[in-house]
DNA sequence: CTCCAGGCGCCTT
DNA sequence: AAGGCGCATGGA
């Protein structure tokens, strides 16, 4: 029999899937552990993942008959292997395809994944996470959570954000970038349809984010890759920058300019997937390695 | 204590 | 065009 109003939980299929790597990579920063299983809220919504042998389990705090949106956001339908397939076959590709096998990029929302990456500016993944889990708590409006799971918030809406003043936002630890968060937000909430960025080109997408104030090269790149699905977006930040130097560049150091036509040339059409892997292999390999 | 973090904007050359 | 510096905050 079917359930008219849905269910609180689906089990979707999956093979090469590593939830805890996607999760957990810096792409995002609201999920967190509770024993064999990750919460977070996605676009508004409460929910927990669990990986098991041949499936993701979900669980939301409201019976759900379409699960399309988290079907999106986790990117199921994605052959991951003919991605895979596109990277140059060198050495240091090989490591970190091996290291980090299952990897997947996420789908976000755009204002959730632009904010973010505003705040990251020059901090370390834990601190943004907390930064944004402290404007989530102050400013986000709360979220239907299952019996017995402490209250979560949204991520609070261009238009909240719009109405703050700068010291609400500092408050949340986010120093000097509270200005081009404030602005940004102003400047979305004053015209939404600003993000509507999915039919334009890589190039004037990115064009369009860099317009906002505390976007730059990198920033925009992390958005058009894991908010529209902009793959040839390669965002290179200090560890990527790293990576490259080392390793296709004799450890002399290169402009970032230098970097990006590198990048774009080199890695292919889903140039941005592979980033993802050089840094996540990077970040997670023991020091001193390769 | 110092160094640095998923950078950007602005000011010099 | 290309390079240097200050910016808040806190982890290592």
């Amino acid at each position: 029999m079917k359930e008219p109003y849905g269910m609180r939980t689906a089990a979707f299929a999956v093979g090469d899937y590593d939830l805890e790597a996607t999760l957990n990579s810096g792409q995002a920063f609201r999920w967190t552990r509770c024993g064999e299983s990750w919460a977070s809220v996605v676009r508004g919504q409460w929910v927990r993942l669990r990986r098991f042998e041949n499936v993701i389990q979900a669980e939301v705090a409201l019976p759900t008959k379409d699960w399309a949106w988290l079907r999106a956001y986790l990117q199921l339908d994605l052959d991951l292997a003919s991605v895979l397939r596109t990277f140059p076959h060198d050495g240091p590709m090989k490591s970190a395809m091996e290291t980090c096998r299952g990897l997947r990029l996420l789908r976000q929302e755009p204002w959730e994944c632009l904010a973010s990456f505003i705040v990251s500016s020059t901090k370390q993944i834990v601190q943004i996470r907390q930064v944004i889990s402290a404007l989530c708590s102050r400013f986000g409006a709360p979220v239907a959570v299952p019996q017995g799971i402490a209250q979560e918030h949204a991520f609070p809406s261009p238009m909240v954000i719009a109405s703050l003043e700068e010291a609400d936002l500092r408050a949340c630890k986010m120093g000097f970038r509270a200005p081009y968060l404030l602005e940004t937000a102003r400047q979305i909430a004053a015209n939404p349809s600003i993000l509507n960025l999915e039919d334009l080109s890589v190039e004037a997408a990115r064009s369009r984010l860099m317009e906002f104030p505390g976007v730059g090269r990198k920033i925009a790149d992390c958005v058009l890759l894991f908010a529209y699905g902009m793959q040839a977006a390669f965002p290179v930040d200090v560890w990527v920058a790293r990576a490259l130097r080392d390793l296709y560049f004799r450890g002399q150091r290169q402009s970032l300019a230098q970097l990006n036509s590198f990048a774009l040339d080199y890695f292919g059409p889903f140039a941005g997937y592979a980033q993802q892997y050089l840094f996540h292999w990077m970040r997670t390999r023991p020091r001193g390695e390769g």
